[in-house]
DNA sequence: TATAATTGTGCGATCGATTGCACAAAGAGT
DNA sequence: ACTCTTTGTGCAATCGATCGCACAATTATA
């Protein structure tokens, strides 16, 4: 009788359960949860129970969420899957969530403002409970929306100018200050700097870590060129457009990995030598980022650790809709690679 | 009146449209559904629609899956989010998704069985339309709770031996038979193989083409290590075995990229050189893996288009519940860089 | 002009779990 | 013996959208 098993499986309600049982519906259910078990009689408990095992039922998750109003749902949205610190990002995401009984819905915005808008709209018809969102720009409609609807909202890895909503976010003045005294430590004199996006706010802090270091330095920071977006092939582009602005610069601190290895492909196409010629220092410490030639020097931002942080910034707010929304920052440590030398 | 507006906009029901429009809740569902649309009174569905729009209503999907009965949702698990191949999967899996108006529930499995049960019962328990899973072992007890509860599921990069349900995966025999017939074209006989876990489908079927291409090529097969996990550290122990093992080896093939950096590390560690000692072939080409030292000649799979393909077939399932579980192989490419050279 | 087909809308049951309220039975306190 | 709790269950409304069915009004056909 096995597809009469399984059609019961398909159909296994608390309705059919209860019937079994010859108690009613609202008693089975009580007996089925753990938090109101303890208001039936043992006997109860344990009949409802076996004919729930027998039946192979599963509380319908989608008619529970209907009733009480929540979803126990977190809409995750990441700006790029390809970028390999999206990943661990959610990875500790998922981890905290997942201890509290809470599931992912996972969606990738990409660049475009009113498909993530699009997105973010998708999420909340599907009534999550809240939001974590990896793609904020500086000042971000997509935020806007959230707020609006008001659903508990928490940025992560990137911020906004004026926090409207929960952030957790690396230091990231402080890490680019660390790689910057790295390299003037090193005796680096002329030292340029690879920023990323103006619209981001890495991209922008960053390059205030960047220069707040080099006039604590005493040094000259306006060797700078802008990258469009965090990828090899910009920071090859803007390495290019650096190099040749800038006469004699011996060290790049670069606002982002993926930069970094676009500065080594421009250093190897000129023919110049990392670190012999020129010192460079990544940010990110991205996956296999020791395994490149040169082994890049870093400042290692604990991403797992920072998607966790966000789930758990979230998870309070669910828990206490007042609680404030802070802005968390993640410590951000320089890791020494092969790619810095002492300036010659 | 900021308030009472987001106020309406959370509490903007069909109801609340209707009774706001002068109509019945059935005749606003139809105004403002497309494929409904059609049967009622252009005049009415503007008034509708217009009404909609003012008190920002949004369909709650909560209540029509419950109602209908399917979600357009689809669970997809995954083994490790650390390991970089398999971001474009679920990258691919989500675009393909997104396009139908599906959404993603993301869960991560980790080594445990049972915990990957847990973790499928949690979604089918809310009612997910297809799952996608990225863990298979070569016969998994996680893919037959799925069948039981008759969830339409598909794997995708690993197979079972016995393919009980939809699958797309690589041409793993062939990937690896290409790659060994690359370092037998540049001359090398002694080739090692280091294998995969033997658990998992792309363990056992690379290492099958490692023999048959050995076979084919007249050399002898049996230098093989068989790493337990897929990453750099066993990747390691197990090229230290293979070489304490087998002297005079020339070359090796890898069942995975992570296995060759492990192996990248041990012959650093030995002291001795890549390529100019031995030659190393990878697999995967997983994100930056090309710009490792020295560059890994490795064969190229198409994650995102695999996770892609995946989708496709679990929504051709979706459509057509009748539709046969058919085994889709995504072709592996060689790529030739510089961990490869003639023998000397 | 009578009948048939078509169009537009309303009614109400339904999906399955949750929960406030009611109430009976059993036990406690005076 | 009599009220006062406590304990264990049942009842029925509720969440919000969907859809089969019914029916009135309009238009087409004979």
């Amino acid at each position: 009788m096995k597809s009469a098993a399984s059609a019961a499986a398909r159909s296994a309600t608390l309705q059919s359960i209860a019937e079994a049982a010859g108690v009613h519906r609202s008693t089975a259910a009580r007996a089925l949860d753990p938090t109101q078990a303890h208001r039936i009689s043992q006997e109860v408990v344990e009949k409802v129970r076996a004919e729930a095992m027998r039946q192979g039922y599963r509380r319908d998750a989608i008619a529970a969420s209907l009733r009480t109003g929540r979803s126990r749902l977190v809409g995750v949205v990441l700006p790029d899957l390809a970028n390999p610190v999206f990943a661990p990002i959610l990875d500790g995401v998922g981890a905290a969530l997942a201890r509290e009984g809470y599931s992912m819905l996972v969606a990738e915005g990409g660049a475009d403002e009113a498909r993530e808008i699009a997105i973010v709209e998708e999420l909340i018809a599907r009534r999550v409970d809240g939001l974590v969102l990896a793609t904020a720009r500086r000042s971000d409609p997509v935020l806007t929306v959230c707020l609006e609807a008001s659903v508990p909202t928490v940025l992560v890895n990137r911020a906004e100018d004026h926090p409207r909503a929960a952030t957790v976010v690396s230091d990231d003045i402080c890490g680019m200050r660390v790689a910057v005294e790295h390299l003037a430590s090193l005796g680096h004199r002329r030292i340029g700097h690879l920023a990323g996006p103006e619209g981001l706010s890495t991209g922008i802090l960053r390059r205030e870590g960047f220069e707040q270091a080099m006039r604590a330095a005493g040094l000259d920071s306006s060797a700078i060129t802008v990258a469009k977006a965090y990828s090899r092939a910009e920071g090859q582009a803007a390495t290019a457009a650096l190099l040749d602005a800038e006469a004699g610069l011996t060290a790049i601190a670069a606002s982002n990995d993926l930069l970094a290895l676009g500065a080594y492909l421009e250093l190897k196409r000129r023919g110049l030598s990392c670190p012999r010629d020129i010192s460079i220092v990544g940010h990110n410490d991205m996956p296999l980022i020791d395994m490149v030639d040169p082994p890049l020097t870093t400042v290692r931002i604990a991403h797992a650790e920072m998607g966790q942080a966000a789930a758990r910034r979230l998870l309070e707010r669910l828990a206490d809709p007042d609680a404030e929304a802070s802005v968390t920052l993640m410590p951000a440590e320089l890791i020494v690679r092969g790619s810095t030398r002492e300036a010659y």
